[in-house]
DNA sequence: CCCTGATTCGC
DNA sequence: GCGAATCAGG
C-alpha cells in the first residue's frame, strides 16, 4: 500500500483533526500505526501532546513575558469528537470479487442500494476510496475491534457495489475531502450527522483555520486567576440525542 | 497489561 | 521514503 495523494491527504486532515495514529492507520488501511507516525513526521506535520515528549522547555531565553502565549484553547479546539472513520476498507478482498470496480478501493458499503437512486443532483466531490465517516455518541469516538468488523469471510457481495452516497444536506458544504491546506478546517455539526462538514473559508495563513474560527481555537493564555472556569463545549454544545 | 507518539535504522 | 522495532510516558 503505498501513500498516495488521496491518502497523504487523509493523514493529514485526519492527524490535525486529532484522530490517533492508529485510528488514522485503521481507517486508511493498509498501514500500520508506526507507518501512519513515521508518515506524519516525514510530513513534516506537528506533533500532537505525546505522552512521552514532555516538552522541551525552551533553554535559551526565558525573559520575553510582554506578549500573552498563545496555546491552543482546549476548550475550543475541534480535536477531540474528531470524524470517527469507518470501518476498515477491506484493503484487499483477496478472494475475487467478480466484476467490481477495478482501479480504485472500493468503499465499503454493505448499505445495499437499488439502482434507482438519482446521486446527480449532489455536486459534492466523492473519492471511492475514502472511508465513510460515522460517529457515536457527543464527542465518543467509535472504535471498532477487530471481532466486530464485517467478517471478511462475506467479501463477496452479491450486489454490485455502489459508492457511498452523500445525503442531500451535504450538498455545497465543505466535506473532509474538499479539505486542504487552504480552507478553514473547524468543523460545523458532528461527526456522524447528514449535514456535518467543515467551515471552509480560507485560512487564516499559517492555521489550520479561518480568521474568526482562529479566534476561538486560539485564545492568549491568562494568568490562572485570571481564568474563566472552561466551557466544555467543544463543538459547540453537547450532541443531543 | 493496555494505550499513546517519538525515534531509530535497515531496507 | 518507508515502516518495524524499540523506547518511554500515561
Amino acid at each position: 500500500m503505498s501513500w498516495t495523494d488521496e491518502r497523504i491527504d487523509a493523514l493529514k486532515t485526519m492527524w490535525e483533526a486529532g484522530q490517533t495514529a492508529s485510528q488514522i492507520a485503521e481507517a486508511l488501511g493498509g498501514v500500520s500505526r508506526n507507518a501512519v507516525i513515521g508518515k506524519a513526521h516525514r510530513l513534516g506535520l506537528q506533533s500532537r501532546p505525546s505522552p512521552v515528549k514532555p516538552n522541551e522547555a525552551a533553554p535559551l531565553d526565558i525573559p520575553a513575558e510582554a506578549e500573552p502565549e498563545i496555546v491552543a484553547a482546549p476548550v475550543a479546539a475541534p480535536a477531540s469528537p474528531a470524524p470517527a472513520p469507518a470501518p476498515a476498507p477491506a484493503p484487499e478482498p483477496v478472494t475475487a470479487a467478480p466484476a467490481m470496480a477495478a482501479e480504485d478501493d472500493t468503499v465499503e458499503n454493505e448499505a445495499d442500494e437499488d439502482e434507482d437512486e438519482d446521486v446527480a443532483a449532489a455536486p459534492v466531490r466523492r473519492e471511492p476510496q475514502q472511508p465513510v465517516l460515522r460517529s457515536v455518541g457527543p464527542g465518543g469516538f467509535v472504535r471498532q475491534s477487530p471481532g466486530e468488523q464485517q467478517p471478511p469471510s462475506t467479501p463477496a457481495p452479491p450486489r454490485r457495489l455502489v459508492p457511498a452516497k452523500p445525503s442531500p444536506e451535504i450538498a455545497g458544504k465543505t466535506t473532509l475531502l474538499d479539505l486542504n491546506d487552504r480552507i478553514c478546517k473547524w468543523p460545523l455539526g458532528h461527526p456522524g450527522e447528514p449535514d456535518f462538514h467543515f467551515c471552509g473559508d480560507k485560512v487564516n495563513p499559517g492555521f489550520p483555520y479561518c480568521v474568526a474560527h482562529c479566534g476561538h481555537a486560539y485564545q492568549a493564555q491568562l494568568p490562572r486567576r485570571d481564568r474563566r472556569p472552561p466551557p466544555p463545549l467543544p463543538f459547540g454544545g453537547p450532541r443531543v440525542r
